[in-house]
DNA sequence: CCATAACCTTAAACTAGTTTAAGAGCGTTT
DNA sequence: AAACGCTCTTAAACTAGTTTAAGGTTATGG
């Protein structure tokens, strides 16, 4: 655990500069709150039973967030790559041991703040309250589109769906992790690819 | 339209005294910043099309929000009941047009506050703030597990779970409705349920 | 109070998705 | 070079869920 190196400040500045400028103040605010962290493959920035105590901004590297099930089968509900935040909300705000599991599945850059900081942050800077509200509504209307197609359209659509949402998690990923984010097989996955390309 | 009488007040202020106390300022200007209505069976607090303009708290009754695919089926979403809070947030807070409805499933009473009303509340009363966020970060968790079990569990299960987690509105609706909910026809719930009282 | 729309169930035929098994390809470790 | 783990694909047999159609029941609005 680092200070954040120049490189990283400027990815997650400009991430905040999408929503509002940052007056220099606020700059030095924020990152004084961050910590940098590398993150190796398979590396966890979360384990099911732990409390997620972090909000992950991510610099570089991609990661999954899952469940397991009673047989032991994992079931992909997220995925997040650089310049997107990561957390198990349910965990953080609650500081009640998570269900779930943030893995890495490249290596990978990270910033991170502690939930006090976080709070520590609203008070002494009333903007990133908003900036942060604003990051969980737009999970939040992710998490709604899907529950949308979930209960709605079949897997080839939703599929599709994703190639057409996440086109370059589409190459990074191997096939295995989409299906899992699909909630279909693997197998399955590799029927609707060959009707796919056969039918286009 | 009209300000809320005491009856209604009074179930407002009960649900927010769960979480913090009020001092009688606050109770006040909570109270003067909504307005109440009622709403017959089949009315709608948002159609398609139109801006999310209010967030609603449900005195009594129940609503379901729902979209409408291309073959113009429905696909309910979510439900709502006395003591909730419900509001297309993807179009409340972006201000952009809606893609769902939510309509009454029996007569009801509300009290609603207005975008601009809420902000105006968030400014004068910083502990409101706190409050909304736990109404969201609240459904945002429940989203969370119905992906999660959208995703890994049958059909059969997923019924089971909508059981135990709501125990007064499985009694309350068309099972039609929740078919819909579950994202299954009306016939294999009719199955599923059958099978379930030779096997209890 | 009557008409009609909405609801629930059953069943048979169908389609979407899983399971099991096997083999081929590829990159890493020993 | 052999051994290993991981990914992708194929296929056959199976199970979960849909569709269509029909009949009986219950609400509810006029």
């Amino acid at each position: 655990m680092l200070s954040p190196d120049q490189l990283s400040q400027d990815v997650l500045i400009d991430s905040f500069k999408k929503i509002f400028p940052l007056s220099s103040q606020e700059r030095e605010a924020l990152i004084s709150h961050f910590l940098e962290r590398s993150i190796k493959r398979r590396g966890f920035i979360l384990q099911q039973g732990d409390i997620c105590k972090h909000f992950t901004f991510i610099v570089s590297g991609c990661f999954k967030m899952y469940a397991i099930d009673q047989a032991g089968k994992e079931h992909n509900m997220q995925f997040a790559a650089e310049g997107e935040w990561i957390a198990d909300l349910a965990s953080f705000y609650s500081e009640k041991p998570s269900g779930v599991h943030i893995e890495a599945m490249e290596p990978a850059v990270i910033l991170q703040i502690k939930h006090d900081d976080l709070l520590d942050l609203y008070i002494g800077y009333h903007r990133f309250d908003r900036h942060f509200r604003i990051i969980v509504e737009t999970k939040y209307i992710e998490l709604q589109n899907r529950v949308l197609q979930n209960i709605s359209v079949t897997a080839e659509q939703r599929y599709l769906n994703f190639l057409d949402q996440f086109p370059e998690l589409a190459n990074r990923l191997p096939n295995t992790q989409i299906a899992s984010y699909l909630g279909i097989t693997p197998e399955f996955l590799s029927k609707i690819r060959k009707v796919l390309v056969h039918r286009p």
